[in-house]
DNA sequence: ACGTCTATATCACTTAGTGATATATCTACT
DNA sequence: AGTAGATATATCACTAAGTGATATAGACGT
């Protein structure tokens, strides 16, 4: 059983497209910032393109809210201007919730044939 | 084949939140402001709740992207107090370009394990 | 040493969403 | 007929979020 989110963190759903792609670029490691920018333009297809400025301001707003930590450089000799950060818990429960819902948008539309079906 | 979206409409990918419900609530059928706004907590589990001053805004500027139509009631005699919208042709590709971009999203996540797998 | 890419940061501005409130109509009940 | 409550649209003042531009500087290849 999943806990529940608690309303301040159900406050955020839907999320915006920024949080949504920083949270989605980390879920498969940590990243720093300019990273995670070159993911999301890869990860939306080019359908959006994140500048410096939403990035930047994203990442401060979501260490502010606990969605995301950053990470202290383990490794030895990296870029020393990199700034890490790895997903939360918090960030991880918010970010499958918003999952959930496009999941049932998508099968509702799929049901009147607006989306193709699973082929995979 | 699908005619590609212009510039202009691909600049509103990822949708709002408000667009998106509002152009998913008229896809299967023309509806008044009111009707638009019960189907989206619906449609959305509760998960999001649009309030007047959001819906109209959004209708107004939809109306004025020409994403959607307002619709002379043919009907006899209802709720003079109504405005009906459909979703135009436009609006219609715009609403498949952003589900297909949730889609991938969630077949993204569904490798990485984030969301449960189809069961219907 | 130079130019380009990488990387983070901030400013001024625009756009979109929101709580509150207003106004009017419709419907059901007494 | 009166009226209470739901339905329906609309707008205001405010807040939150995103953006283009610009700044600054380290890394890297030639």
């Amino acid at each position: 059983m999943k806990p529940d989110l608690s309303d301040d963190l159900r406050s955020l759903l839907p999320l915006t497209p920024a949080v949504f792609y920083v949270l989605f670029a980390l879920m498969d490691g940590d990243k720093h910032g300019y990273a995670i920018m070159q993911q999301t333009t890869a990860h939306s297809d080019r359908k959006f393109r994140m500048g410096p400025a939403t990035l930047y301001t994203t990442l401060q707003r979501l260490l502010d809210l606990g969605l995301i930590e950053e990470v202290e450089r383990g490794r030895n000799s990296e870029d020393s201007r990199r700034r890490y950060y790895r997903i939360a818990r918090t960030g991880k429960l918010l970010l499958e919730a918003e999952l959930a819902r496009m999941d049932s948008a998508v099968r509702l539309a799929r049901k009147r044939k607006l989306v193709p079906g699973t082929t995979d």
